[in-house]
DNA sequence: CGGCAGTCTTACCGATCGGTAGGTACACCG
DNA sequence: CGGTGTACCTACCGATCGGTAAGACTGCCG
């Protein structure tokens, strides 16, 4: 027996059924059941669905960025090589019946209509936080003035992993993973910063 | 008084509110008080509510491609400043409050549970539609083998308007909007096909 | 042992969900 | 005139929504 406490196995069962069919279509009470659990329990680590929605997101920020970055990580050879490895990761996963993209922007998305929503602030920072290590990445791989090509490659990816979700095909990310290289090689080639 | 017929209106009710506050998230019952009708009415007309958001989203294709497509058309000068016409349209729409980005993306995000959702095939339908007309709008500027760099742009501007719409900021479509420059003039460099 | 804190329970709340049975009001057609 | 079809209504359905009051169980500390 693996002896999770109950809250860590509430938080892991929303998180796999919030991804799975979105935030909104899962009710409290299809979470307590699976989780094995009864309501009162529920909010009484979590205060409300919101405490439960702004827990999972929290959760996910570091498991999505480090496995967004692992490829990057793991691949050697120029930054353009290393940057594609993301995309081609992204394509590859589209492939499989359980990827549905990024948390994130789903989560965003379904509270498109609260513009406080956590699931909207937590969405925001965690695309910040992605952002800012890819500038830190290529600085660190040689590329010169890399906060302006970093947010095109951040756009860019979250545009892949969006259309690698709507169509359910990688050929999107890996498209997309040919643009990175493209912008990369194009930005050393100025020198480094737009002309 | 503007003669409207009753399904033009539930219509237009609907459509507002599910793009403000997300499908899911707008009852039936909600449709039906904004429009002034009863539920029977609105089951008249539309079978279901998926019958509804299916009505919606048929409805807004070719207003959203005609609202992304103008920009371009109304521009002059060489493919690469028509193209990025349509970022800094988005750009500005960020700036509006009511603006809260793609409607397909959003949509389709809402219903990630349900694979043949009629939401989920619109959008992706959407998106072809669009990278076609990209396509054929590129050739038509003088794009040697448009198709691929037509997908890549289409990413990228999907990437930049979720960006848009999660930080509320024009910044990231504009910087989306250098990115399609370089990636227009770097295909044109490259004799219009790949390396 | 008594008492307290934390955990999890049974049993329930009012509101809202998507959807429907059955009928009325009216226009058009013969 | 009667008949038929469309448009729209009142009134209601069972299920589920997010959330809570109040108590029982358990282990720890004195």
């Amino acid at each position: 027996m693996v002896e999770t406490s109950t809250r860590e196995r509430i938080l892991a069962v929303a998180g796999e059924l919030f991804y799975r069919d979105g935030i909104r279509a899962v009710g409290i009470e299809t979470v307590c059941r699976e989780a094995g659990i009864k309501k009162p329990t529920l909010y009484h680590y979590f205060g409300s669905k919101d405490g439960l929605i702004a827990a999972y997101l929290k959760d996910q920020d570091e498991k999505v960025l480090a496995g967004l970055t692992e490829p990057a990580l793991r691949a050697d050879g120029p930054a353009a090589d290393r940057v594609a490895a993301i995309f081609e990761n992204v394509a590859r996963a589209a492939r499989r019946e359980a990827w549905k993209g990024c948390p994130f922007l789903r989560g965003a998305a379904e509270f498109a209509g609260e513009r406080d929503h956590a699931a909207r602030q937590l969405a925001s920072g965690h695309k910040r936080r992605f952002e800012r290590w890819l500038a830190d990445f290529l600085d660190e791989h040689g590329v010169i003035d890399p906060k302006p090509l970093a947010r095109q490659l951040t756009v860019l990816l979250d545009g892949a992993v969006t259309h690698a979700f709507l169509h359910g095909k990688g050929a999107y990310a890996r498209e997309a993973g040919n643009a990175a290289r493209a912008l990369i090689e194009g930005w050393r080639r100025a020198g480094g910063s737009r002309a």
